[in-house]
DNA sequence: TTGAAAGCGGTACCAA
DNA sequence: TTGGTACCGCTTTCAA
């Protein structure tokens, strides 16, 4: 009703009630055995139409019931996946979720550690970050918990949720080497992403020790597009690559669509994987054959850790490896 | 250096600059002319490795620098490009972006909205609700400015911005007409959620309109899901139906999967349309048809709109309206 | 110009 | 058990 005047504070709640306003606030944490009174607060919170303000108990209690998640790009499946699951762990546990979009710029990350400070929220994921050295000491020096989902080797005094592109790559390429394929080609992001270089160091390694790797068989793009993409498969597949490792799952269709473009059948004369299991490999056509990530399991686990830590658990700093698993489908039989 | 003791305050500041708190204040906030005076508190700043706490800010300000955004699924295509984009604005603005996933469940409205009296976020954009009377009073009387996203059509007292779902099955329908189907079918959401009921009661006054409905074609699943998709559309793929819409991208791609499955060539023997022109629609083999509902643009207009009433303008309730428009690709050529 | 003090909306301590 | 009061960290009014 009293839309217009402003919100009603705890102090209308006690003037209503007769009380004092100490009364009204256990009387409404449950700080007291008064019935009567209890019964007197909610008839006066009824009345005014009392709601207690987050800002003044956050004040109070200096925790502001919200974290944050840092993602590069939402919009990318596997960090979708991250944030949903993640988001989902933090609402039953009652926090709210913030989002923060880095938009890939890697020099933010410093920027939202040191935003921490305001002290706007309880906690911190961050993902992919470039592990530099000065941003690990200011993880390391902030006081809000920030769980880290990455590539992180050294030992650090902060929870750790990473998974291990390399043997993705690796995957991948055994998986095309045991379906026969001779020439195995690699559309990668760039060198100077995580992901991007990762994925082409696992590739490198997994081609070179299977006997099957050529330089000239690796296409890394400007950006993780899907037309640079089918540019670039449409050479390799001139060039007569028989199997393919997509960088992600776009760049993995974009392989697809190039093969069927220059009128070769997936799989019949090309064999495809991508990386990330996301609903687009799920769904494409032929059926993509893709490296899980474990993307939804790293946003739980980081999401745990972190929760865990908020609830006053000091325990050691956290590692965990979520290992990647081969989904084959159609588009690599 | 200090990472063990707890925050620096304004007192801490003060102390070190051997000035009173309100002159730190008053420094920090450019309230003052005494360079020297400013200097010394820049000095302490640094010193005491002072950061203002966005709490102490918020409650004597009563402004959070938080926007909420209420989407009933971020991993749906369509939310997500107005999430990202709304998102895009409210960091511009300098807010930053809560999110709250309703999970679909149309009861959490009510109480998102009720939730903003505890004054967590200076704003709020909701989507898709069911635009129910309670809800819409709730809403009027909300003290925080909402921004409703979705199908409202009686006079209201806040923003809106919606697109017209009957008209972009309209133009479906149409083109499908146009191309030379003659059994036109629908594969459809639920009924009791707006975007399954306004695609729905669109399809089949366009379809009635040009003489080919027939409710044999149409197939209403129990949710948005590709299998159930998968599986209707093989049954009226057997009825002889030669154009269809897709109530989603992702229904349209179970269209194109089960016309493969049937040996059925896309758009030669099937013509498919989809709805969302998600990036799955531009990705798929074949590229598929699809009704763009403009959630981009959606959402950059709500968050323009709520951004434009937290800077205080008080205009007139508006109301947007992005209209559809159809982007044909193979499926249906 | 500066500092003291009130106030934002709560919680929690301490006496009564 | 209850009420008075200090306090959380900051901004802003009011006197000096």
């Amino acid at each position: 009703m009293s839309n217009r005047a402003s919100r009603a504070t705890i102090k209308d709640v006690a003037r209503e009630a007769g009380v004092s306003i100490s009364s009204v606030s256990r009387a409404l944490n449950g700080l007291t055995a008064n019935q009567e009174l209890i019964q007197r607060v909610k008839v006066a919170v009824e009345l005014v139409e009392y709601v207690p303000s987050q800002l003044g108990q956050s004040l109070q209690s200096q925790r502001t019931g919200q974290i944050a998640i840092a993602v590069p790009d939402i919009a990318n499946a596997s960090y979708l996946a991250m944030l949903k699951a993640a988001q989902q762990i933090f609402s039953e546990a009652g926090y709210r979720t913030t989002l923060i979009n880095t938009g890939g710029d890697l020099n933010d990350d410093l920027e939202i550690i040191k935003g921490l400070r305001q002290k706007y929220v309880d906690g911190l994921i961050i993902t992919s970050i470039r592990p530099r050295t000065e941003l690990i000491e200011e993880i390391e020096a902030s006081e809000v918990p920030v769980v880290v989902v990455g590539t992180i080797i050294e030992a650090v005094s902060f929870d750790v949720v990473s998974t291990d592109s390399r043997e993705a790559a690796r995957l991948a390429v055994e998986h095309l080497v045991s379906q026969g394929c001779k020439k195995i080609g690699l559309i990668g992001g760039p060198l100077d992403t995580v992901p991007g270089r990762t994925r082409y160091e696992g590739f490198v390694e997994a081609a070179t020790r299977h006997g099957v790797f050529d330089e000239n068989n690796v296409a890394i793009l400007k950006d993780f597009q899907f037309d640079l993409g089918l540019v670039a498969a449409k050479k390799l597949i001139d060039q007569g690559v028989d199997g393919f490792l997509g960088g992600t799952d776009i760049l993995a269709l974009s392989i697809l669509h190039a093969s069927r473009d220059a009128g070769l059948s997936v799989p019949l004369n090309i064999r495809v994987v991508g990386i990330d299991n996301s609903e687009a490999a799920r769904l494409a056509i032929p059926r993509l054959t893709s490296i899980d990530l474990g993307a939804i399991e790293r946003g739980r686990l980081a999401a745990e850790f972190l929760v865990s830590r908020l609830s006053g658990f000091d325990s050691a700093p956290k590692v965990a490896l979520v290992r990647p698993r081969i989904v084959v489908r159609e588009s690599s039989l």
